[in-house]
RNA sequence: GGGGCCGUAGCUCAACUUGGUUAGAGCGUCGGACUGUCGAUCCGAAGGUUGAGGGUUCGAGUCCCUUCGGCCUCGCCA
């Protein structure tokens, strides 16, 4: 008995027809006399009706199915009796009269109901992923990820890119993540490491002729998993040569509406906006601003500077900034709910809030004795403050102010109800800067030291590193980063100068990058490229927030499969082999 | 590494303010009834090391400590 039809074909114009269909049961009604059992497949559910007039051995064997067991069915599609078609389903003004049936496999009882799963916590989910999987809502998941994955594959496949693998078994770079390493066997003591991202090897393509580069490729970062985070991961890998940054992003625009077809009601609108790092830092405190909402981070220090608090004041003396945000409404809210965000933003190491809520007369509560009239109106223009504002002001070293006030806008923002749900706000952020200056004083990069700086900022490097812009975009939506690129640095001398402003010896150089030294030195052209989170994007377009939802087996918190309880300890012989002793436990 | 929430039947939860007899419910499971149901219905039953270990107490699901696991979060994530 071979499979015709999906369980949701059987419609009105196939009464009459015998069909074959297979599935696991959804429910069963015994009626002592009447068997129904509904029939899921990935398609959808069918209902078979057991008659023991017609089969007093079939309708018999029918009464003993259970839920989750794998059967195949054929009968006669047959019109449903008046009154008893269930508009609900697709399928439902028909039902299959059974004539045959055969049982592939019982299933025990379920751990959860798969057609009414409730709360059921993610941990039983994905023990039983086999089960979970056959949930119609999951498997809109996995079939809207294959749609994705196989949109972005067609598109580059057309523009002429080819897709390469490279390899997983590579080279540890100690700077970046964590790696998972992997002992190599027949080089005892040494290691492998899984790639952080593919990011030298497209490189060294681009330097082979390749010319345009992607891989849709598992990435693995040993770092704390988050419900946006995962050890290993999948991104959309692009590398192109001959090309500058506006080639990569308008690509990448193009791949993106394409992909946000596959979702109709998110549209959006090409070219995308730009904003530079320096601006999204300077509005939003953050890298990945959320543009569906405005309420933009504004700067008082200069007008603190010389204000009667001394909070604000000392704030500026001692190097740091008074910096905040305007709530528009926010001075409806209680002292209760003041204190809240007040106590909310302790978790990002600040010391608390200021605030004043702006009325029809001035400012009041709060810290509004302490201004007088001339600076409270410069406050509220630089806010555009209309009474009824609410203003909340961090005041201390400029990365502690936005670590907590790019959260805050978030936070205040959806308490406020100001982010509008349906809004995908897709923006590109640029020139970030070559280096960053890390809290202990060391150098180290927003991006990866294989980030070309703009031509014009390449003097700046050694005197002032964390001027110097680099030809760099970050994919942001909706506060999200989807991913990020750059034009890559292939002239040598620049590329061994930046090694040398993060403190690498010749010695460390030749050994860490001397293959991409050697490349850079033998004919590479100019190239660019980009990586995209896919789990991300594929979650963001289903609206989605735990990326888990849309890997097949996703690793918990604390990196262990549910379903195969891996990581294991292994055998001694298997440690032995590869020269390995583990220190206690 | 830090902070927080959670863990009671297969699943989802309850057992209160203040520790008190035999830890309950819905769904599921098992048995029975039923020829038009579709989250079927009705009758009945089984099912618990309250994650684990220790402590306080006459008495612990409840309080304390340790531990295991899940989740959120800061740090971390070139």
């Amino acid at each position: 008995m071979k499979r015709t039809h999906y369980c949701e074909r059987p419609r009105e114009s196939d009464i009459g027809n015998t069909v074959t269909v297979s599935g696991w049961v959804a429910n069963w009604r015994d009626h002592g006399g009447l068997v129904f059992i509904d029939l899921r497949d990935r398609t959808g559910i069918v209902q078979v009706v057991f008659n023991p007039e017609d089969s007093a051995e079939l309708h018999e064997r029918a009464g003993r199915l259970r839920s989750e067991s794998c059967i195949t069915v054929s009968g006669v599609v047959s019109k449903r009796p008046d009154g008893m078609q269930n508009p609900a389903i697709p399928t439902g003004m028909v039902e299959i009269k059974a004539g045959e049936l055969l049982v592939h496999n019982e299933s025990a009882p379920p751990p959860f109901d798969v057609d009414n799963p409730g709360e059921v916590s993610l941990e039983t989910r994905l023990s039983y992923r086999f089960i979970d999987l056959r949930r119609p809502e999951i498997f809109r998941i996995f079939h809207m990820r294959h749609r994705i994955l196989q949109t972005f594959r067609r598109f580059f496949d057309e523009k002429g890119f080819i897709e390469v693998e490279t390899p997983f078994l590579t080279k540890s770079t100690p700077e970046g993540a964590r790696d998972f390493l992997v002992p190599g066997r027949l080089t005892p003591g040494s290691f492998y490491a899984l790639p952080q991202s593919p990011q030298l090897f497209k490189q060294i393509l681009m330097v082979g002729g390749l010319d345009k580069y992607f891989q849709i490729v598992k990435c693995f970062r040993d770092e704390d998993v988050r419900a946006s985070r995962q050890p290993e991961f999948t991104q959309l890998d692009i590398e192109m040569s001959f090309v500058d940054e506006n080639d990569i992003m308008d690509i990448m625009e193009k791949a993106m509406s394409l992909v946000f077809e596959l979702a109709p009601e998110k549209k959006l609108s090409l070219p995308l906006p730009r904003l530079t790092y320096g601006d999204a830092m300077e509005r939003y405190g953050t890298d990945a601003p959320d543009l569906r909402f405005s309420m933009e981070i504004g700067d008082i220090s200069d007008i603190a500077a010389g204000c009667g608090f001394r909070v604000f004041k000392n704030a500026v003396e001692g190097g740091g900034c008074v910096r905040g945000i305007c709530v528009p409404g926010g001075a409806a809210m209680s002292r209760g709910e003041i204190d809240g965000f007040i106590e909310w933003v302790k978790q990002f190491d600040l010391p608390g809030l200021a605030w004043f809520k702006v009325e029809d007369d001035g400012p009041a509560g709060g810290v509004a004795k302490f201004f007088s009239e001339g600076e409270f109106n410069s406050i509220a223009e630089r806010f555009n403050a209309k009474p009824g504002s609410l203003l909340l002001f961090a005041a201390d070293m400029r990365h502690k102010t936005d670590r907590a006030l790019a959260p805050l806008r978030l936070h205040v923002a959806e308490k406020m109800d100001m982010i509008p749900s349906d809004k995908f706000e897709l923006c590109w952020v640029v020139d970030a800067p070559a280096f960053e200056r890390a809290e202990d004083g060391r150098l180290t990069f927003p991006h990866h030291p294989f980030t070309a700086p703009y031509e014009e900022d390449i003097g700046l490097l050694e005197e002032r590193p964390t001027e110097a812009r680099t030809k760099s975009y970050d994919l942001v939506l909706n506060g999200v980063e989807l991913g990020g690129g750059s034009v890559r640095i292939s002239d040598p001398e620049v590329q061994m100068q930046v090694f040398r402003i993060l403190g690498y010896t010749q010695d460390e150089i030749e050994d860490r990058f001397g293959f991409l030294m050697r490349a850079l030195n033998h004919g590479a052209p100019p190239h660019a490229g980009i990586a995209l989170g896919l789990d991300r994007v594929v979650s963001k377009l289903l609206g989605i927030d735990d990326i888990r939802e849309t890997i097949a087996f996703p690793k918990t918190q604390r990196g262990i499969c549910m379903l195969t309880g891996a990581p294991t300890r292994v055998e001694e012989k298997q440690l032995k082999e590869l020269g390995i002793a583990t220190s206690g436990q």
